[in-house]
DNA sequence: GTTGAGCGTT
């Protein structure tokens, strides 16, 4: 997978991790490494993939042995075009293990500033502020339907525990024939699917019961439409 | 087939 070529994590020694951020989801630790070994000692490179779908996430972690060759990769490296997206490389903050505090400027190597005059400022990061937007489309979209599945698959006795609760029940039994007369009142216009042909429930070959919802016969009853119409017209006085 | 802020182990 993303290893690098080991059967697991280095041993994070001194070793720094970036953060590589807005890489396209196509990008792969092989992608990068060429491109940030070019600049320091990579000592691995890691990217988060999906359980479900196994797709990387559009991030990947970089890890150098020294600080300042991963710094000169953030400045070399960040806002670089790669797979036609500009991926934006900065130190990792929640790594597994606080491994970048232990950055020592003793080193030696850090002889040149990290300031630079680096055009970070330039870019920005803020110009992504509109984070609003749905963290994780994918995952949301794909949790439901797993737990869906398996809920189905998973055992009768839990359904039968499930199905004591009134809503449930209701729930699922709607959700049944909620697909399918959706698609008729699906019309633009507000029009009321017109009712064809009554279902007979004696006749029915198959079990309807579930049709019989408390809430149907209710939505027949109108008590507040009739007295709408009634009060205006129907309004005689006596005296 | 899609997506686009963020923070990590198969």
């Amino acid at each position: 997978m993303s290893r690098f070529g080991r059967s697991g994590p280095p041993p994070i020694r001194d070793t720094y991790s970036l953060l590589v951020l807005n890489i396209t989801f196509r990008t792969t630790a092989d992608d990068l490494f060429p491109l940030f070994d070019k600049y320091g000692e990579v000592v691995d490179i890691y990217i988060p993939r999906d359980r479900r779908t196994g797709d990387s996430r559009g991030f990947a972690f970089v890890r150098y042995k020294y600080e300042d060759e991963a710094q000169k990769a953030v400045d070399r490296l960040d806002g670089r075009l790669v797979d036609g997206r500009e991926m934006m490389v900065q130190f990792a903050k929640y790594g597994p293990n606080a491994e970048r505090m232990y950055r020592d400027d003793h080193r030696g190597r850090d002889s040149r500033r990290r300031s630079r005059s680096r055009s970070g400022d330039r870019y920005g990061r803020d110009r992504y502020r509109e984070r609003d937007h749905h963290r994780r489309s994918r995952s949301l979209s794909a949790s439901p339907d797993d737990y869906k599945r398996r809920g189905r698959d998973r055992s009768p006795s839990r359904s039968r525990s499930r199905s004591y609760s009134p809503d449930d029940d209701r729930k699922g039994g709607r959700d049944s024939l909620s697909p399918a007369r959706r698609s008729t009142s699906r019309s633009p216009r507000k029009t009321p699917p017109p009712r064809k042909t009554p279902p007979p429930r004696e006749g029915s070959p198959a079990r309807r019961n579930d049709d019989r919802s408390p809430v149907g016969r209710n939505d027949d009853r109108s008590p507040v439409r009739r007295n709408d119409d009634r009060s205006p017209g129907s309004r005689s006085p006596s005296t």
